[in-house]
RNA sequence: GGGCGAGUAGCUCAGUUGGCAGAGCAUUCGGCUUACAUCCGAAAGGUCACAGGUUCAAGUCCUGUCUCGCCCACCA
């Protein structure tokens, strides 16, 4: 074997491996039980972050080791055509040449985003595929795919025709640059700092009115009136009266409604329905006119009298200076409050009026709730539940039209005939039973229709025209689970892999994306779409701020690839994910992962090497009977290992299974097991040290495969080229996880290794405490039993394992041991280390040395006498409990006794 | 305002049903021992944020406090 581990070569040679055989292609004929997961969709746009490596990984690890244990696997990649941030993209490329998506119109400009999604897109699939991911890439899907653009229709259809789409006038959430609605969850609140400002409006003839304090002066223009809290006596008698609206000096009723707050600034608000949701809910219920004084594009209309034409924010600078010439501006305060950007361009979202479509969310959310209870989705960490349970609770109708051109249009048509002629409705919809009446909807000539109709049904009349708003991505993206499965069609898909196992997500899309497949996957298929939810943390930087391209501290999982190789990637990324923290990151961070692979690569160096040079036929496992102890004991190593590893995978601890299997493969297989294979090798040509080395190494290889899957491909396939492994499976992947064998695991060999590794520590602690350098070979006295402990280090080869691993020319293993002149020594558990020393030796060092440890004895002695006196312990406490506790305390009386003979020698 | 998470070695974090406090990195010391210096050996390092409580026994369970972070909410 190459003696430096090419991750690059490696891997390249894998994945065109992989290609080639699609190994990971489903069946859908296969009789074994079905392990499902559909990836999250990253943006088309999109490029691989960290934050999706890891999600990958996730996913990866948990269908390869369900592959392997012989399930009936599925993993379906795809991307989501994401509207506005794609649209987004396409625009800025196209000014850069200084064109507009008007210059272009609507079908220029769609085509052009589909050629730069054909361009494009598939990037990040191609760095799915690098990072080792095991998909089903036959099956990749697109949101804006035929198949699942059919899935959308007649979703849609389907709803409105249940009465759970709505058409209606609100304030919803818009961005003026993006020049489109935004659901609530789209937009980020953040705190920033502004001003209150305290405004007069004068009262009627002469009075002094009211004062109203407010964030946003410039929309005073909008003002329909003023509102009080009913209960406030302050303003009791003027409700009712009438007051000027300043500069523009029209008259507007003071009117009291109980949404207003008494105590917030004067107790008196301005109400400006048609640029604030809460006005205009006061509005509504008051029956307000309202005024729009601002519009798509966040210019002030012409209803702004002077401000007309102006820019939102240079308006507001404007009116307060007006406001100050009029002397109406009371006062101005410091303040904070929190401000909504639009989640893909920042720009500060406004409130606007404007007639949208809805889902009426509260029923879909119902059936979802009673799983909820039930824990159905099963989160983990179990926390997200509730997060996920108390917004099905409080849940809004959800804003489904976008005014872009990028995504699903809309499937209504209006009728152009039944909207002039003033004839009742086609297709109207039927509400459910219970649920309220369509608040300011009008359904007149509306067609709602998966294909454009000929004609009108109603009327006849061909004149009709499709909405131009495409839906919200996200109403795409919740029909993900079962649409990529061919539904709405009854297909084979659907019946063997749906539902899926798990969803492996981030937290920031529980409600966009994971509560809402919920919701529609028991709308449309009855079923939940998933038993599991898997919610990991966000990648951040040491420091603890996400990654983002503003900060400059992202990394990219590509150039970690191309330095280390994705399984050190890998393997890096799952160890910090404890489950559910956030991870903290650096470039360094990494290393973990590559260091490790460099040591499995060395391993397996050694250990096929050893083989090749000796010309070794190794032909699987001896015979346990025939083996010694360290051969018996890595098995029992290993097979504890296997369990934990197993344990861990089960209950999505994947850190913790990465852990252990880099505890158990370098502590316990190279640190100690291999370095005795080399001595058994060299003392007494024992072929069995080797074949026990390969047996655990290949077993090893199976459980970490599915964290570093090239790697351990590679070495696997060479202990097979090597005759040293005999698997009809084509790759790694395919091979069968690994199962108990019946008498591996015998812990009371852990025992027995303790205190050969004690001995070993003991003596190298020695030599190092006085100076001797580790290759000078020196003589030691090991004092241990009487009885099976003593008769172990004679039998077992210990001696050569002491005498080699901690450098030792002699060694004595006695019962009894007089301790001689000049003569160094350690405690161990069951007993003690002598190492002469002459001319190193210094006694006053020594008895510190014992002092110390006898005071340490003592108090924890002190501890346990007390704890095993207490009859409460003794009552209540487990048997076993106190059993070792009096074990312990044994040792400890003999620890000591020990120490003072040392003590009394060193007089 | 409500909810959630975190606080354990210098740093980043594990610690599952309560039962002898762990890892990686960094530090110190010593080693090129024919798999690996991306390595080997050893050491040092802890009032488990704080205060109470439950328990024979608390890093772990309960109550409260402090600090940091995140999420939600219609603070005009």
């Amino acid at each position: 074997m190459e003696k430096q581990y090419s991750a690059k070569e490696v891997e390249e040679k894998w994945l065109k491996i992989y290609r080639e055989n699609e190994f990971f292609r489903a069946d859908v004929d296969s009789p074994k039980k079905s392990f499902v997961i559909v990836i999250p969709p990253p943006n088309v746009t999109g490029v691989l972050h960290i934050g999706h490596a890891l999600n990958t990984t996730i996913q990866d690890v948990l269908i390869r080791q369900a592959r392997m244990s012989g399930l009936n696997t599925l993993w379906i990649p795809g991307t989501d055509h994401a509207g506005i941030a794609t649209q987004n993209v396409v625009e800025r490329s196209l000014l850069e040449k200084g064109q507009k998506r008007d210059d272009l119109g609507r079908d220029k400009f769609i085509e052009k985003v589909w050629r730069w999604k054909e361009e494009r897109g598939g990037t990040i699939i191609e760095q799915l595929k690098k990072l080792g991911a095991s998909c089903d890439w036959q099956r990749e899907r697109f949101t804006m795919d035929e198949g699942l653009s059919a899935a959308v229709s007649e979703a849609f259809v389907s709803l409105y025709q249940k009465g759970l789409i709505y058409r209606g006038n609100y304030i919803v959430n818009w961005c003026p640059r993006c020049t489109t609605a935004l659901a609530n969850e789209e937009v980020d609140h953040e705190t920033e700092e502004s001003h209150l400002y305290y405004i007069r409006y004068p009262g009627e003839g002469g009075t002094e009115g009211v004062v109203v304090a407010t964030t946003r002066p410039e929309t005073l223009f909008g003002d329909t009136a003023i509102a009080v809290n009913p209960k406030d006596i302050r303003y009791k008698k003027i409700v009712g009266k009438k007051v000027f609206l300043p500069i523009l000096n029209r008259l507007i009723p003071i009117v009291a409604h109980p949404m207003v707050e008494k105590g917030f600034g004067t107790g008196a608000v301005k109400i400006t329905p048609h640029h604030d949701p809460n006005d205009f809910k006061m509005a509504r219920d008051l029956n307000l006119p309202g005024i729009t004084v601002i519009d798509e594009k966040g210019i002030l209309t012409k209803e702004a009298g002077p401000l007309a034409g102006k820019e939102r924010f240079a308006a507001r600078e404007e009116t307060v200076a007006l406001l100050k010439e009029n002397g109406l501006l009371v006062k101005v305060e410091d303040y904070q409050h929190s401000v909504g950007r639009c989640y893909r361009c920042e720009t500060v979202v406004e409130p606007y009026l404007s007639k949208q479509w809805f889902v009426r969310m509260k029923p879909l959310a119902k059936p979802t709730l009673v799983l909820a209870k039930k824990n159905k989705p099963k989160f983990y960490p179990a926390r997200w539940q509730k997060v996920y349970r108390m917004w099905l609770e409080n849940i809004e109708d959800w804003c489904i039209s976008r005014q872009i051109w990028w995504g699903h249009r809309l499937p209504v048509y209006y009728c152009q005939g039944c909207l002039t002629k003033n004839v009742g409705a086609g297709l109207h919809p039927r509400p459910r039973e219970g649920t309220e009446p369509l608040p300011y909807t009008n359904e007149k000539g509306i067609i709602v229709s998966k294909t454009k109709p000929d004609k009108c049904p109603n009327c006849g009349s061909i004149n009709l025209t499709q909405d131009p708003d495409v839906l919200d991505t996200w109403f795409s993206s919740w029909l993900w689970p079962y649409s990529v499965l061919g539904w709405p069609e009854k297909t084979k898909d659907l019946e063997i892999f749906y539902p899926t196992k798990i969803l492996v997500t981030a937290p920031e899309i529980i409600f966009f994306w994971v509560a809402r497949m919920a919701m529609s996957g028991l709308e449309f298929t009855g079923k939940l779409p998933f038993e599991q939810v898997y919610i990991h943390g966000t990648v951040r930087d040491e420091t603890g701020r996400k990654m983002s391209k503003s900060y400059g501290n992202v990394i990219d999982p590509l150039e970690i690839i191309n330095e280390v190789g994705a399984d050190s990637l890998r393997f890096s990324l799952i160890s910090f994910a404890s489950q559910g923290q956030d991870l903290f990151i650096g470039r360094k961070s990494f290393t973990l992962g590559r260091n490790f692979a460099n040591k499995i690569w060395n391993a397996s160096r050694l250990v096929i090497g050893r083989v090749k040079e000796e010309g070794l036929k190794i032909d699987g496992l001896p015979d346990i009977a025939t083996l010694t102890f360290s051969q018996r004991w890595i098995l029992s190593e290993f097979e504890t290992c296997r369990r934990s590893v197993d344990k861990n995978l089960k209950a999505l601890r994947l850190n913790e299974a990465a852990a252990v299997l880099y505890q158990f493969f370098w502590h316990t297989y190279c640190d100690w097991y291999l370095e005795m294979v080399k001595i058994d090798w060299q003392e007494r040509k024992d072929k069995n040290s080797l074949a026990c080395a390969i047996f655990v190494l290949e077993r090893f290889l199976h459980l970490v495969h599915p964290f570093m899957p090239f790697i351990t491909e590679e070495i696997w396939n060479r202990l097979k080229e090597e005759g040293l492994v005999q698997d009809e499976a084509k790759s790694l992947s395919l091979a069968t996880w690994p199962q108990a064998i019946r008498g591996h695991h015998q812990p009371a060999l852990d025992f027995r290794f303790k205190l050969l590794k004690e001995a070993i520590t003991a003596i190298r602690d020695l030599k190092r405490e006085f100076g001797v350098p580790p290759t000078q070979l020196a003589k030691a006295t090991i004092c241990i039993g009487p009885g099976e402990e003593y008769t172990f280090f004679e039998k077992e080869n210990c001696q050569n394992y002491v005498k080699k691993l901690s450098g030792l020319a002699e060694l004595q293993i006695v019962t009894h041991h007089q301790r001689q002149d000049m003569e160094a020594n350690h405690l161990l558990t069951l007993g003690e280390v002598f190492l002469p020393l002459a001319g190193l030796f210094d006694p006053a060092k020594e008895r510190d040395k014992r002092n110390k440890e006898l005071a340490g004895l003592e108090t924890e002695m002190a501890k346990i006498t007390v704890r095993l006196k207490d009859r409460q312990f003794l009552k209540k406490a487990p048997p076993e409990v106190v059993k070792r506790e009096k074990e312990r305390l044994e040792l400890m009386y003999l620890n000591k006794k020990r120490i003072k003979e040392q003590l009394s020698f060193l007089k």
